[in-house]
DNA sequence: TAACTATATAACTATTTACTTATATATGCA
DNA sequence: TGCATATATAAGTAAATAGTTATATAGTTA
């Protein structure tokens, strides 16, 4: 962990701007807790998988969030280790909860598909 | 002072919008600490005034500043009653100073003429 | 190996954004 | 009143953005 450095303020809003995005927020507040596949989000914001791809791209891009293969599937989660983990947090602590999300997904049976 | 309310995650994401933006950001985190005339921001950005009413507009309609008229100036500062300062604070607090900003116009002069 | 599933990328398009220039509005002062 | 200064708004434009469809890549399984 590093000591405090100094935030350069045009960083900064670059990372606002990639947080500025409902979709994006809410994949983040999602995966505070747990990871999520893919398949998932697709099915959790009803977009089109290679709009979900391009949405989780500009977080990875940005160092927010970790990826990690399973077999077939990728599974995204919060990088703790970022850079920006401290700057992002008390944003996403401020979101209401979004899990009832992952719920209606389990109710539907959707969840255990592919994860 | 309200007590703690519901935010919703899309109104969290249009704020942050707002906030995606160097200009922006940086005009927030200059009036954290004392009110600024559209003039003095014109300086400091070295950007046409139109330009920098409109970001000034962008934050007033997001309801994050405040906009005061004395005399043919108008002075700008953190709404601090808005629904969003509790959101946005942490962030705010988090970015680098940028007084020197304002310092440097001090050097220059440009800032007594105006205010 | 071939067929299937999950994900990423490329190319394209409509919309939004941040700026520009030109003009309107508001205030101060001679 | 008329002119100067400060600010806001309108209209236009180039670039960025978020979505689309088509296709490529990677892993799984028969």
């Amino acid at each position: 962990m590093p000591t405090k450095t100094v935030m350069d303020i045009g960083k900064s809003a670059k990372i606002l701007k990639v947080l500025g995005d409902k979709t994006r927020l809410t994949m983040l507040k999602l995966i505070e807790e747990q990871t999520c596949c893919v398949c998932e989000f697709v099915e959790i914001f009803q977009m089109s998988q290679p709009s979900i791809s391009q949405h989780l791209r500009k977080l990875r891009d940005a160092d927010l969030i970790n990826e990690e293969r399973k077999g077939q599937w990728v599974f995204y989660s919060l990088n703790q280790d970022s850079e920006w983990y401290p700057f992002i947090l008390p944003i996403i602590d401020q979101l209401p909860n979004q899990q009832e999300k992952l719920i209606e997904l389990e109710k539907n049976g959707t969840r255990i598909t592919c994860c």
